[in-house]
DNA sequence: AACTTGACGGTCA
DNA sequence: ATGACCGCCAAGT
């Protein structure tokens, strides 16, 4: 049930740590598919169906940036998420972001 | 049932 | 360095 391509990217999602960010791109990387980064944020679309909290504004795409924000019903709601967890940003973008980068299969 | 689009990313030209 | 195309899987139309 749990073997499509989505739900394992919801899981992964899930598991992102507070204060800490991920991109589409590492996701699909540890899924094996390093190209369905696309996948990733469909699979967060249809996450709004799960009753589970996702912090999908916890994903961004490679350059840090929040090319999701404008999924989150607002402008700022994604921008104001990230600052509330101490992640810095300007611009739609993340300050530090490497440092912020989190992987799943390193999950540090 | 078929085609197009979609929170992206990498490579080629 | 910039621009365009391909790849990936699923869903919407």
């Amino acid at each position: 049930m749990t073997d499509t391509f989505f739900n394992q990217v919801y899981q992964v999602v899930a598991q992102i740590p507070f204060g800490r960010v991920t991109t589409y791109g590492a996701i699909a990387e540890y899924l094996g598919s390093k190209g369905a980064s696309r996948m990733v944020g469909w699979a967060l679309n249809s996450s709004k169906n799960f009753p589970e909290a996702l912090p999908a504004h916890r994903v961004v795409n490679r350059n840090g940036l929040l090319t999701g924000k404008r999924h989150f019903g607002g402008t700022q709601v994604m921008a104001d998420l990230l600052q509330s967890e101490g992640i810095e940003i300007v611009e739609d973008r993340i300050i530090n972001f490497k440092e912020k980068m989190w992987f799943p299969e390193t999950k540090y």
